[in-house]
RNA sequence: GAUCGGUUAGCUCAGCUGGUAGAGCAACGCCCUUUUAAGGCGUGGGCCCUGGGUUCGAGCCCCAGACCGAUCACCA
């Protein structure tokens, strides 16, 4: 970048280093700043009565500059917050020369950059607390101007940092300027931290599975693929890691799970990113009803870590995260929503009753797939409460066991909260004669056109001959929970950085 | 992929039926020792997304494109 491009701002900001520099001070000092508090924690435990924290050492970006002669006030900001420092002339230039003051301080230091200082604790005049400084370090320079939001009496914003796609562009910008956006991304980790230690309480064993896989398995999705150029061959990044951990239970772990990313070739928008963060577990000797209460106390135990509650608002609807959860089939769902019992009815008849519902239809879409149509156009928008539909037709779902008692149905879940799928769980096909044959009608639904059939893999089967004790299997979309629970309403806003199109130039 | 909307100063946005490009904040200069949107006075800052076209003249009209957003389609 030539000199000439640079805007007047940033020009102002490159001579400034250079002065500073010509005062014989490093801009970019190297050896640590040793702090011994924070912002919050100052703002949370100061007591004038008592005059404690009268030796205290912060440091962080400065937000505002207000200088008024020999005195200056300046926000500074920390990972915990703002707090505000009262800079004095004769104070931090106690002999004759008042350069750190009169130029450094006052003209060669921008809103933006990190400084250090060291003072103490008071309230001023008006009544605001502030840090009294003795000692004042420079710790790193911006070179660009920062936009800090103000709002004014009247409430009039100013500065605000909007654009959606300068803010995810430059993500490290809306951090610092935006605090409600730092405070979505801990809620974000404490989901994470916290589903793990539901898990790991419960003795199961976070793993790590392949993200290059030779056979895309395990959900019907479009891949990625890529190449290898030792081994000369292509691979996919993964669409799932399902056919991996229930090679680990047939390898003798009882407990399994692994949360991490998946990537999928498709369309973006507001609920889908090219890559998505999945939780997957899998637990022997149990069943799809017994993860049914397993996902009601995780989730509830999730909820209350992030938000100190079991009840969150979202579109204006409150939310309940504790259980129990309704549970209807599926059946009993297009039943209630559309009056009628399709249950019954053959491929033809539901393709008829798809017309008379006004849901486009075409010859690929076997029986499984149209009640999905009539269940997503007619049931899912419905399902506000965390709701459990069960029970879903074989022929959708060919990883998963066949219903202990209804004949052509699986025993599967799907968790709906806010008219979106959450959670997907089996009870897992652990049968190799059944899955070879699931495989096997797969590939028919994929010569009848069908291009989301699922992939054979020989190995996987191999495995599940060895022997596969009974397992329930669960997978959750870990992005879309987080803009549950942290009331976003984009998958772009829990994401630091969401994929966008190459910027210009 | 389709439709609609957006793109103008560092940020947020005005800009009429086509006639020398504006505001607030930010920046720069001077004044000011407890301010808080600090204040007062003054100053500078623009490939109006890109490329074509119409016109005496285009930020504005026309065509093509780029990027972003919304809705839809797609994505169990």
């Amino acid at each position: 970048m030539s000199y000439m491009q640079l805007s007047e701002q940033e020009i102002v900001r490159r001579e400034n280093l250079q002065k500073i520099i010509e005062t014989g001070v490093n801009p970019f000092p190297a050896e640590m700043f040793e702090k011994n508090t924070t912002s919050a924690e100052i703002h949370a435990n100061y007591d004038a009565e008592k005059n404690n924290f009268q030796e205290v050492v912060i440091a962080g970006r400065i937000m505002q500059k207000r200088i008024m002669g020999k005195a200056s006030f300046a926000e500074i900001l920390d990972n915990t917050g703002r707090i505000q420092i009262y800079v004095n002339r004769d104070e931090i230039c106690p002999g004759e020369d008042k350069t750190l003051y009169n130029t450094i301080f006052k003209k060669l230091l921008d809103i933006g950059d990190f400084i250090g200082v060291k003072g103490y604790a008071f309230t001023t005049k008006t009544g605001t607390l502030s840090i009294h400084v003795s000692e004042l370090t420079i710790l790193s320079k911006a070179l660009r101007p920062l936009p800090i939001v103000k709002t004014d009496a009247e409430g009039n914003v100013h500065d605000a940092f909007t654009d959606p796609e300068q803010r995810y562009r430059m993500r490290y910008v809306d951090l610092v300027v935006n605090p409600e956006v730092k405070e979505v991304f801990r809620k974000r980790s404490k989901i994470l931290s916290s589903m793990r230690r539901f898990f790991d309480d419960r003795d199961w064993l976070e793993v790590e599975t392949p993200v290059l896989q030779a056979i895309h398995g395990g959900a019907a999705a479009r891949p990625f693929k890529t190449h290898h150029n030792t081994l000369d061959m292509p691979f996919f990044l993964r669409i799932a890691n399902e056919l991996y951990l229930k090679r680990l239970i047939v390898g003798g772990f009882e407990g399994v799970y692994e949360i991490g990313k998946m990537f999928r070739n498709e369309g973006m928008d507001r609920t889908h990113n090219p890559e998505f963060t999945s939780m997957e577990i899998y637990v022997a000797y149990k069943d799809y009803i017994w993860m049914m209460e397993m996902v009601e106390q995780c989730l509830e135990y999730i909820a209350k870590e992030v938000n100190g509650t079991t009840k969150v608002m979202y579109d204006g609807n409150e939310i309940e995260f504790a259980g129990p959860y309704v549970r209807m089939s599926m059946y009993e769902s297009i039943e209630k929503y559309t009056g009628v019992d399709v249950s019954e009815k053959s491929e033809d008849e539901m393709r008829a009753f798809c017309k008379e519902l006004h849901i486009p239809v075409d010859p690929s879409m076997g029986r499984g797939k149209l009640i999905d149509e009539i269940f997503g156009e007619k049931v899912e928008a419905n399902l506000i409460q965390p709701t459990y539909i069960t029970d879903y037709p074989l022929e959708m779902t060919p990883l998963a066991k066949k219903h202990r008692s209804k004949e052509g149905l699986v025993e599967r879940f799907e968790l709906f909260i806010n008219g979106k799928e959450i959670a997907n769980a089996y009870s897992e096909l652990n049968d190799p004669i059944d899955q070879r044959q699931r495989f096997a009608d797969q590939l028919e639904l994929a010569k009848r056109g069908d291009d989301e059939a699922m992939v054979l893999d020989e190995d996987f089967l191999r495995s599940l001959e060895f022997g596969m004790p009974p397992t329930s299997g669960l997978g959750i979309g870990m992005d879309r929970l987080t803009m549950l629970l942290t009331g976003q309403h984009s998958i772009q806003d829990v994401l630091f950085f969401p994929q966008m199109k190459a910027e210009k130039k």
